[in-house]
DNA sequence: CTCCAGGTCGTTG
DNA sequence: CAACGACATGGA
């Protein structure tokens, strides 16, 4: 990786199969914003970051050296090699090619356990938007204060500790609605033991999904949301209502149960499921 | 006003 | 066990 340091900032120069945009405008996390092409203010493990993308280089605005090497080279997968991953995609399944093609600069990112498995329950029958609203209410409200940029309070997502404390009406009064009581139970479960993310890790993709949907509201799709974007198993492969028509669309012709669409993918895509699910993703929205 | 949204639950056949 | 409506909230 070619690093360069200039004053308070970390540029990385000479990248590929990188795009800042599509990486963060693809679903996969919530708490951002652009402030102008190509540039974004986002909020990720505890810490506020602003990140331009010009061209091949990513630069990291006021940012430490040992921020960037145990934080947010993880946090964009800088060190995974991509091109190796749509090789073996195409190989596998040369309708891949145009899909990956279209979102051709996606890294998956390597977000907070805890985050994701909130974010995901909430993300269930609303729009992106309507997501991304009702977590920033709870990271306002229930976030520690980390740095004021423009004018404007940014706020992490609330630890554990915070979140163990909050009722169903407390989630309700962040327009989290029906899902509040579903909330209610994992913040239960997490702050109890009875789900710890250490334990998840000894455990195989499949125990995993079997424990989170012991939480209510959590069901398969959820879980392995949570699996992919929380705990870096990359074979999952979430299956939502865009995932589904597109495959529809691409293999299928036809209405295709889940549990069809889930054994194709996996016999297909294998252990790299969840980059091929995060292509067709992007593809299907665009 | 009606319809629907990164799903899941509880209830029916 | 497959099918189906309910569920809060807000935007089209």
């Amino acid at each position: 990786m070619n690093l360069v340091e200039i004053g308070n900032d970390i540029i990385i120069k000479d990248l590929t199969d990188f795009n800042l945009a599509q990486t963060l405008e693809c679903g996969q996390c919530f708490r951002f914003s652009k402030l102008q092409d190509n540039k974004y203010i986002l909020t990720a493990k505890n810490k506020l970051l602003i990140i331009e993308q010009i061209e091949d280089e990513l630069i990291f605005y006021d940012t430490s050296l040992n921020d960037f090497n145990h934080i947010w080279k993880d946090y964009f997968d800088l060190d995974t090699d991509y091109k190796e991953i749509k090789d073996y995609l195409i190989v596998k399944d040369s309708i891949m090619e145009d899909v990956i093609k279209s979102g051709s600069g996606i890294r998956i990112l390597g977000q907070d356990f805890v985050e994701a498995l909130i974010s995901f329950i909430i993300s269930q029958n609303k729009q992106i938007p309507q997501i991304k609203q009702v977590i920033e209410h709870l990271c306002t409200k229930y976030g520690a204060l980390l740095q004021q940029y423009n004018g404007i309070n940014y706020y992490s997502f609330p630890t554990i500790d915070q979140l163990k404390t909050l009722t169903e009406e407390d989630f309700k009064e962040c327009k989290a609605g029906f899902r509040a009581k579903y909330l209610v139970d994992a913040c239960a479960n997490l702050s109890s033991g009875s789900i710890k993310e250490k334990e998840l890790l000894e455990l195989t993709s499949p125990e995993i999904l079997d424990k989170l949907c012991t939480i209510k509201g959590v069901g398969v799709k959820v879980s392995n949301c949570v699996l992919l974007y929380g705990l870096k198993r990359k074979e999952a492969f979430p299956i939502d209502v865009w995932i589904k028509r597109v495959m529809e669309n691409l293999y299928f012709k036809e209405e295709t149960k889940l549990e069809i669409l889930q054994s194709y993918a996996k016999e297909k895509f294998g252990d790299y499921g969840g980059y091929a699910q995060q292509y067709l993703f992007y593809y299907s929205r665009t």
